[in-house]
RNA sequence: GGUCCCGUCGUCCAACGGUUAGGACGCCAGGUUUUCAUCCUGGAAACGGGGGUUCGACUCCCCCCGGGAUCACCA
């Protein structure tokens, strides 16, 4: 644990040359959970942004705004920047000159492209590295196989490793935390930081996230960005609880934190060696759970924006009783995350627009005659006619439903529950899936049920 | 191919020398007011292989095998 005197400072680094993607998200929440945890113990800690745009082909300015915003919704937060290397030319050019003059690095042969600059390279001690890994323990990399690498296009055109380690240095960050990736380019950054005559950070490398293939995860396993998340319906409470053990848990079975709780819980100690597969199923999951716990008028307010047209026309027009069994029991049931909820719209309540057409052969349950069946509906017909269309209408909660059930019950279970039921609830609806029977009724009123059953009675 | 990292159910994680190897997702079966969904209960499912060390190894060591990462004038 980290000296309540100390201080302790790490870093979001992506590169803004694309969205942020499922990655960089967990690598950033770590480094950030990381700094609360240590901020907790009474540690002073910085988290710094710093977009690493010196490919300048490639960086744009609104992946930076997206970045913020991704970070901005999941609640992770930092204390410095953005900070741009861009900006920070200066700083690198005096570094470079540093270098040469100290005769550790030389300016080499021309440039290959059709500039007239010339790259500066690294004079390589070709020696062995050895360095501390907060997941892995000790690391040792000859770095003789990475040649005098270049550091800089030119004076002015620093590359990669020059000005993390720079900027590293500057900013003083003590724990970098990063992905697996980066284990081999660890060697060629420390023998720069030896260069440069400053101290060797704490490292942490990060098991990859892979998709199904094994492989680290990336655009051909389909959505990774969180734009495409956020897009199809997560919360973001799901997607950080979820990221959070996808390579980390506390050392027990727990499940489910909040953020606050993963500041509290998080060392980089508990982190995992082995990479981890992500599983949009195990997410989906996660974010049912979530996704039950928002308070009514919250879950409300979210659910109709996912609504297709047609319904939200109908709930514009019904009653507050209706309305609720509809979002609250049949939507919510059948749904993991936002996007399904308009499936569920088009599938489980295509009945409420009554254009469903009745085949024929499906009202009867079974090996269920038609004549029996004729019978039965009609039977259902005068049983539903004694309930009080006031009562039927309830608009203070589902009492009505239960009405109707109650009304039904006994004859159903007197002749067999799928001899009567299946035919109500295939009239009804016209589909071989769809909510109960009693449900549907209710919600359909009075007036229209007998009228739907009147009309599948008619068939047979 | 060189170098480095990793190796417990299909998947995500527990067990850090002694457990019937545990939980979750998914899957299967049964149940809960007919179907679907929800919910409940139950079930199948793993220590990559071989040597050691030890009274005793998933746990420690070695070898093999397997998977991955990285080897840019990208980051």
């Amino acid at each position: 644990m980290q000296n309540p005197n100390n201080k302790v400072a790490v870093r979001y680094p992506p590169s803004p040359t694309g969205n942020l993607h499922i990655g960089n998200i967990r690598t950033i929440l770590f480094n950030y959970l990381f700094a609360k945890h240590a901020e907790r113990l009474g540690t002073e800690a910085s988290m710094i942004m710093r977009f690493e745009d010196t490919d300048k082909e490639r960086s744009k300015a609104e992946y930076e705004q997206v970045a913020l915003d991704t970070l901005d919704a999941l609640g992770i937060t930092f204390t410095d920047g953005p900070y741009r290397q861009s900006g920070r030319t200066n700083i690198y050019i005096q570094a470079i000159q540093k270098l040469i003059e100290n005769n550790m690095a030389y300016e080499g042969e021309k440039s290959k492209d059709n500039s007239e600059d010339r790259v500066i390279r690294f004079k390589n001690p070709n020696k062995k590295i050895t360095f501390t890994d907060a997941v892995r323990g000790n690391i040792t990399i000859d770095t003789t196989d990475f040649g005098d690498f270049i550091i800089a296009r030119s004076f002015n055109n620093p590359l990669y490793h020059l000005t993390v380690v720079v900027d590293d240095i500057d900013m003083g960050i003590t724990h970098i935390i990063r992905g697996e990736d980066h284990i081999t380019s660890t060697p060629r950054q420390i023998l720069l930081i030896e260069a440069l005559g400053s101290s060797i950070p704490q490292y942490a490398h990060l098991p990859l996230i892979i998709g199904s293939d094994k492989k680290k995860l990336g655009k051909r396993h389909g959505a990774v960005t969180y734009q495409e998340f956020e897009k199809v319906g997560y919360l973001p409470s799901a997607i950080i609880n979820y990221l959070a053990l996808l390579g980390w848990s506390e050392g027990n079975d727990r499940e489910f934190y909040s953020m606050e709780e993963l500041e509290k819980a998080f060392t980089l100690e508990n982190v995992s060696k082995s990479p981890a597969m992500f599983s949009y199923e195990k997410l989906d999951s996660v974010n049912r759970h979530y996704l039950l716990q928002l308070p009514d008028t919250v879950y409300e307010q979210e659910v109709q924006k996912y609504l297709t047209k047609q319904i939200q026309i109908y709930l514009d027009t019904t009653n507050k009783a209706v309305r609720h069994t509809i979002l609250h029991t049949i939507i919510k049931d059948r749904i993991s995350k936002w996007g399904d909820v308009q499936n569920v719209c088009n599938t489980e309540l295509s009945w409420l627009k009554n254009t469903n057409q009745l085949n024929k052969e499906k009202i009867a349950w079974k090996e269920s005659s038609n004549e029996a069946t004729k019978k039965h509906i009609n039977n259902l017909i005068t049983l539903l006619k004694t309930i009080p269309k006031n009562k039927w209408e309830q608009v203070t909660n589902r009492e009505a439903t239960f009405t109707i059930k109650n009304t039904i019950w006994e004859y159903a279970e007197t002749i067999g529950r799928g001899e009567v039921l299946w035919p109500m609830r295939y009239s009804l609806t016209g589909e071989e899936r769809s909510p109960d029977p009693f449900t549907v009724a209710f919600i359909l009123g009075k007036e229209e049920t007998i009228a739907r059953l009147e009309l599948a009675k008619s068939l047979l």
